[in-house]
RNA sequence: UCCUCAGUAGCUCAAUGGUAGAGCAUUCGGCUGUUAACCGAAGGGUUGUAGGUUCGAAUCCUACCUGAGGAGCCA
């Protein structure tokens, strides 16, 4: 008997094949059973007539949600059927049968927040939660597939660091035998500076950690970065990576996976406009743009998030905002030739009130500068002596960015909060299961 | 860390100082094309915890616990 995925069973239209997986829902009608299986790749309906297979029919009967089965029959194409397919149903496995006194917790009716996410692990078996992981599935691998086509290098760094990367945000802080204190890494940018100097263009993808006390539906303690850094670059090579890097990664999630965007209920029409090129407008034209709207900003300070939903629903496709003021930037930044007070960076605000899911730039090249910054920011210069040294021996202008995982999934499947784009997310007040 | 809101059946919610209820889920019965199927019946409660006010508290007050949304900070 030939094994067959739901995802995959239009090959096999009139012919007679078996699926593994669980049941998703149970119809009755009489003498008439309708058992839903879905099994990752999709879900498919079942029919059971009593009078044509009564042994059967009496064994689906009984069955209850998320029963684990090994289910064979006869494929058919029948536009009753959600999905387009429906199968005639002549046998049944049934691995394990869920006791009614202990029924699956997740139905097919609303459920809250805390319920869902105290069930995260049983959580993503249904039909919206498996879209979301597929989309991330292909943005990860559309990131990969961007970058090492543009001759990048993956060179992975470390999660474990001995100090902080940026010295600011908070840390967590972890022993480490009996060499004192580690730290989980909150960025992998600095290595990535190593590793761009060592093999031209690389990239870092990994866990990053936050310690931030952050409550909101934009955060996660433990979130998925990837960081390209180039040699011999400067922020404008990074806004125009920025745009061919994002427009690939919506043109592969349209193109590969429609299905699932539509099982959101995603609005395509939002992303079909992500193209390149995206505008660019510097942190005085955005501050000025602010102003009109009605924001409270004030030339010098940062965005909040409604500054960044207005900036982004000006525009029908990602923004870069670039050149903002030095004293609100991190200290490796550049500072502008011509306006000293200003910093060579840039961020990506998404449209739909998504906001910043890129920060990044052209990073301080000369030695002496970069020990004075390190300075002016109470950061203690012996450890950063390795980071230093980079400018010492070759050093030359470099510059690249970073993409939060989550919230460009979060966008691309117009997610209300971030924790739907992860797997098992780590927040503030939790860290089960 | 601060501000706001919410905790009632397994789940989602109602009951606004006077006998704790509905839908779904579960079990049983009915229905030969269901689309979160539908119809009928049954079981299911220390109203987050601890105090207080009152003849009487799910409801009002205090503290605590848990969660959510937002601010700040950031991807």
């Amino acid at each position: 008997m030939t094994t067959a995925t739901i995802g995959g069973i239009g090959k096999f239209d009139g012919q007679e094949v078996t699926i593994q997986g669980w049941l998703y829902n149970l119809r009755e009608a009489g003498k008439l059973l309708f058992p839903q299986f879905r099994d990752g790749t999709g879900v498919i309906q079942g029919v059971v007539v009593k009078k044509e297979t009564p042994e059967v029919f009496e064994t689906v009967k009984h069955l209850t949600q998320e029963t684990s089965m090994r289910v064979t029959g006869k494929v058919r194409a029948d536009a009753r059927a959600p999905g387009g397919y429906e199968m005639q149903v002549t046998g049944v496995e049934v691995l394990q049968r869920i006791p009614p006194e202990d029924p699956y917790p997740i139905t097919h009716k609303e459920h809250g927040p805390d319920f869902l996410l105290e069930r995260r692990h049983l959580w993503i078996r249904t039909p919206r939660q498996n879209a979301i992981l597929r989309i991330r599935h292909e943005v990860i691998r559309a990131v990969r597939d961007c970058l090492d086509g543009e001759g990048f290098i993956l060179v992975d760094t470390p999660i474990f660091t001995p100090a902080a990367c940026e010295g600011t945000t908070t840390l967590f802080e972890c022993d480490y035998f009996d060499e004192g204190k580690a730290y989980l890494t909150q960025s992998g940018q600095l290595y990535n500076e190593a590793t761009s100097a060592a093999l031209g263009k690389t990239y870092c993808f990994g866990p990053t950690f936050r310690a931030e006390k952050s409550k909101t539906r934009r955060h996660l303690t433990e979130f998925w970065m990837v960081e390209p850094e180039m040699s011999y670059a400067g922020i404008d090579d990074v806004m125009d990576l920025c745009e061919r890097f994002v427009s690939f990664i919506v043109g592969r999630v349209l193109e590969r996976r429609a299905a699932d965007l539509a099982t959101l209920g995603r609005d395509l029409s939002k992303l079909q406009t992500v193209l390149t090129p995206f505008p660019r407008i510097s942190y005085d034209d955005a501050v000025a743009i602010l102003k009109r709207k009605g924001s409270a900003i004030e030339w010098g300070g940062d965005f909040g998030n409604a500054d960044e939903t207005l900036l982004g629903e000006e525009f029908d496709r990602p923004v870069m905002v670039h050149r903002y003021p030095a004293a609100i930037k991190a200290f490796y930044m550049q500072p502008d030739a011509d306006r000293p007070e200003l910093a060579l960076g840039v961020d990506v605000l998404a449209p739909e009130g998504y906001g910043e899911i890129i920060g990044g730039g052209q990073r301080i090249h000369d030695y002496d500068l970069l020990m004075s910054r390190i300075k002016e920011h109470g950061l203690p210069p012996e450890a950063f002596a390795w980071y230093l040294d980079l400018r010492k021996y070759g050093s030359v202008p470099h510059a690249g960015f970073g993409m939060g995982i989550e919230r460009v999934v979060s966008w691309i499947c117009g997610l209300e909060h971030l924790r739907e784009a992860i797997a098992f997310p780590r927040m503030l007040y939790r860290i089960y299961p």
